[in-house]
DNA sequence: TAAACGGTGCCCTTCTCGTG
DNA sequence: CACGAGAAGGGCACCGTTTA
């Protein structure tokens, strides 16, 4: 891991970093959900796509007023994978959604507060044991569901800090994840937020082929700005 | 020789960019 | 301007290679 060497310290520039995008774009409000399982469903059908199409999917399975677990549990996959097509690969996110819903059904009865009081590293494990969901998925529904103390990593986290020179692109999730959780004050709402601020920063300015540095409010601090 | 590991292609839709 | 090509996005499966 490539270690700045400048006065201020990793805390200090982390926070700092966090005060800027705060500054420019404000409470993001995550995430955008009524529901802890409505939370659930957005983080698996947000995989690999923009959350746009997301709000379709949910839309639609709202509109058939299946945002439930029991009723989602009980309907069939495929008019699961008609609702969800706004989301894309929905053959696969179907039986995705289908596993997840299995697995709170089998272990928690459908109940999701007995599922978020499990610890936080047991109910990570078993999440991850669920096929299709990954470490970038797990998290989203520890944080942003259970309000579980752990930071989510996601490409524009990895694109913007490689970019700052924080990271060198190399590290793998978990060393990434590490590397915030260990340098950010233990508060379960700036893990949230700071997230929130990173996605929106990636998504609008910090993109992979045409960054826009010129307007970026963290060009000053960016070895990879450029202003061509 | 078997297990562990790393690299690659695929899944599907939407949006952007470039070309005619 | 309209169209088509290509990229983006996370995870898995399968392949070939390396290691014990």
């Amino acid at each position: 891991m490539k270690v700045k060497s400048e006065a201020a310290g990793i805390k200090e520039q982390l926070l700092n970093i966090y005060s800027l995008l705060f500054l420019k774009y404000g409470d993001q409000h995550w995430w955008p959900a009524d529901t802890q399982f409505e939370v659930i469903v957005g983080a698996v059908l947000t995989q690999f796509i923009s959350w746009k199409n997301v709000v379709k999917a949910i839309d639609n399975i709202k509109e058939k007023d299946l945002l439930d677990i029991h009723k989602l549990y009980e309907c069939d996959i495929e008019l699961l994978k008609e609702l969800i097509k706004p989301a894309g690969f929905f053959n696969r996110k179907a039986v995705i959604l289908k596993a997840v819903l299995v697995f709170i059904m089998e272990n928690y009865n459908g109940d999701l507060d007995k599922m978020f009081q499990t610890s936080l590293e047991v109910l990570r494990e078993k999440l991850l044991n669920v096929k299709g969901i990954g470490p970038e998925t797990a998290d989203s529904i520890l944080l942003y569901a259970g309000s579980k103390r752990i930071f989510v990593v996601d490409a524009y986290t990895v694109r913007i800090f490689t970019r700052l020179g924080f990271l060198t692109g190399t590290e793998n999730y978990h060393q990434v994840q590490k590397f915030f959780m260990e340098n950010l004050p233990e508060e379960v709402d700036l893990y949230n937020q700071y997230h929130a601020l990173i996605v929106k920063l990636g998504s609008e300015c910090c993109s992979g082929k045409k960054p826009k540095c010129l307007e970026c409010v963290l060009k000053d601090l960016c070895q990879f700005a450029t202003f061509s």
